[in-house]
DNA sequence: ATGCAAATGATAACCATTATCAATATGTCC
DNA sequence: GGACATATTGATAATGGTTATCATTTGCAT
């Protein structure tokens, strides 16, 4: 079980939800979203309510614990904070997180503004998706 | 106003709605919501409804001649088709469309999948919210 | 001009997300 | 440990952006 060292912002019970939450979004090798880590939820704590799932993501998302990416026509949550990429399959609709190297400074340099996070989305043919299609 | 050469997709009519929607759309300095899109157009065509500009807007999309971008909890749209990079204000609020030289080239070299598209989003501070703040 | 399929306007439906609120559980202070 | 204050929960309703429906209108080929 993950534990986080400080949640800075005021108020903050460490529920048993929370908790749950938690490591359901560490636990995962890429982005879920909020229904998906709502069923996995459910699968530890079967009276979870999918509200207390979306209140705990914004508050771990607020935190910087967790990051928003697009997937199709919702969002997903990662757990990589702050900047991140991610590459989405046109043709089976996979969402992977990818490693990806780009400095701060040299975006504000580019951009000319203050640079707090930074995503990268792509979206193009996965390896798999590349083999059948062709 | 600006004309389209060619829309591949097969069933296409080239009605005043859908002129003045890419009319305003490739007439904005920035992103534009769906509804501000909506509003500017019923200032030319006071009938028009919400569902004919999320409909062309759509069609443009599918088409490549327009991009969605994420601003806040909402979808905009800008004219630069396919790739694209955009700048949020923590601030105010605003969302800009940035100049950003990527090529989709490197980014399959360094993720190994075929990229037909990327987007940046950043989110920092503005130049203006960065001189009042400080 | 005529005919027909595509597109529109108006409206209802959809669905992801948020707000509400009484009930519950957490952390603190004794 | 027990009691208190209040943050959080579960259940549900509300919200709001987006899409679907359908009768009517309109663009376009003949």
């Amino acid at each position: 079980m993950i534990t986080i060292i400080n949640m800075s912002s005021a108020p903050n019970r460490w529920t048993k939800q929370l908790k749950v939450i938690v490591d359901i979004v560490y636990g995962s090798h890429g982005p879920m979203t909020a229904d998906e880590v709502y069923h996995a939820a459910r699968a530890r704590l079967p009276n979870i309510s999918l509200g207390t799932v979306y209140r705990n993501l914004n508050k771990l998302e607020s935190e910087g614990l967790v990051s928003e990416v697009t997937k199709g026509n919702t969002t997903a949550f990662v757990k990589h904070p702050f900047s991140n990429a991610t590459f989405e399959c046109e043709v089976c609709g996979r969402l992977f997180c990818v490693p990806y190297d780009l400095r701060n400074s040299e975006m504000e340099r580019k951009v000319g503004m203050k640079v707090n996070r930074w995503s990268i989305r792509m979206t193009g043919v996965c390896k798999e998706c590349e083999r059948k299609c062709i």
